[in-house]
DNA sequence: GGTTGACTAGACCACTCAGTCTACCCATGT
DNA sequence: ACATGGGTAGACTGAGTGGTCTAGTCAACC
């Protein structure tokens, strides 16, 4: 997706990153970024235009870096099983710091920029539910699920599963421990298949 | 829940309203809320602190405004239309642009603020989610519903509605429309009907 | 009339920040 | 030997900001 930068790029991507997502886009000064990254102001500047083509090309380099991470279910044969394993990659995902740092920066500023709201919601979301819905269309095929409408199915798994312990973990800051997690796993995939096993 | 202000605080915090949601925090200045208000400078710093102060006043208005308008589902003998009814109601509260903003708002400046985000939680999410969750238990108590766990069952009625528009609206800036959003209640309803109806 | 308290207009301070500019360094290839 | 291109250090500009301070207005109350 993205070509290897020259190595001085790379390291500025990499402090610029790890600034922005912590304190925020406001927060971040430029001379931070360069002293964090070891490098001149004037380096900034030779690689990025300005602060906003620097946001944006970090947050489309995170983006795509988490589309890569994001795979489909597998195994039709055993759904409970491939959708189990689904809820545990993408809780573990979506819990970590530094993609709920990356969801708050991107809301944050995508009224400004509006194309980090667009790349995000294409590369993240919009990925996520896609693969999930052809794993159900396949299964509908099969005859192993009823699912006439797969799109809206995804949306519904991944609300159900998410969007409390996310919000949660947006808003006051406290991850859900893992147990309590697995719990909710394996409580909505119950859910959602009793929604859409073939009566 | 709030006292009524003296007018000029008044005049200052809706001037400070306006202003925080639209443009954010960091991108509005005490002299902007000042001017807006029609108030001198020293005026806001004799009713408020500071700007975090200000800011922390206004979200706290804001968020017992809608913990107000949050209504409780009614009519347990008609399941469905009662949950129709809320759900029409939750959409046409959280994708009013000011509740979007002031979603992007806490969610922005939550770690800094930790307040924020505890208020919002409270009285957003968690009143909702705790009304439905009443209601869901009284038609489990009634043999209405089979709902073994009436708060897991209301996060996930709010997350299959909400969570994909919600986002959709927070990220790309377009709200849904009217009938789309209709259509998705409707099927909601039947989805979630579908998993906690009697067996 | 005099005092008090809320308010205004606007200067002012100390500080931060994006972005530019100058001057210099140094390894590379020729 | 020398030019070139990428880099560094750091001063500088111009604009903006939160917050304070001064001086003065105005109305209510005693």
């Amino acid at each position: 997706m993205c070509q290897p930068l020259p190595a001085k790029a790379q390291a500025i991507v990499d402090a610029a990153s790890r600034l922005f997502l912590q304190n925020g886009y406001g927060q971040t000064s430029m001379d931070a970024i360069a002293q964090e990254a070891g490098v001149a102001k004037q380096t900034l500047y030779s690689h990025f235009e300005n602060k906003e083509d620097l946001i944006k090309a970090i947050v489309t380099r995170r983006c795509s870096a988490i589309a890569d991470t994001l795979n489909s279910p597998e195994s039709v044969s055993n759904v409970e099983k491939a959708l189990l394993k689904l809820a545990e990659h993408m809780t573990t995902i979506l819990m970590k710091p530094e993609s709920l740092n990356l969801y708050r920066l991107v809301v944050a500023e995508s009224p400004r920029l509006p194309s980090l709201g667009e790349t995000f919601f294409e590369s993240g979301p919009n990925t996520g539910i896609g693969r999930l819905a052809a794993f159900l269309q396949t299964a509908h095929d099969k005859g192993t699920l009823d699912v006439p409408n797969p799109t809206l199915a995804a949306q519904y798994f991944f609300g159900m599963l998410m969007q409390y312990p996310h919000m949660q973990s947006l808003l006051l800051g406290k991850l859900p421990a893992p147990a309590e997690l697995e719990a909710r796993r394996k409580e909505t995939v119950q859910a959602f298949l009793k929604m859409f096993t073939k009566a």
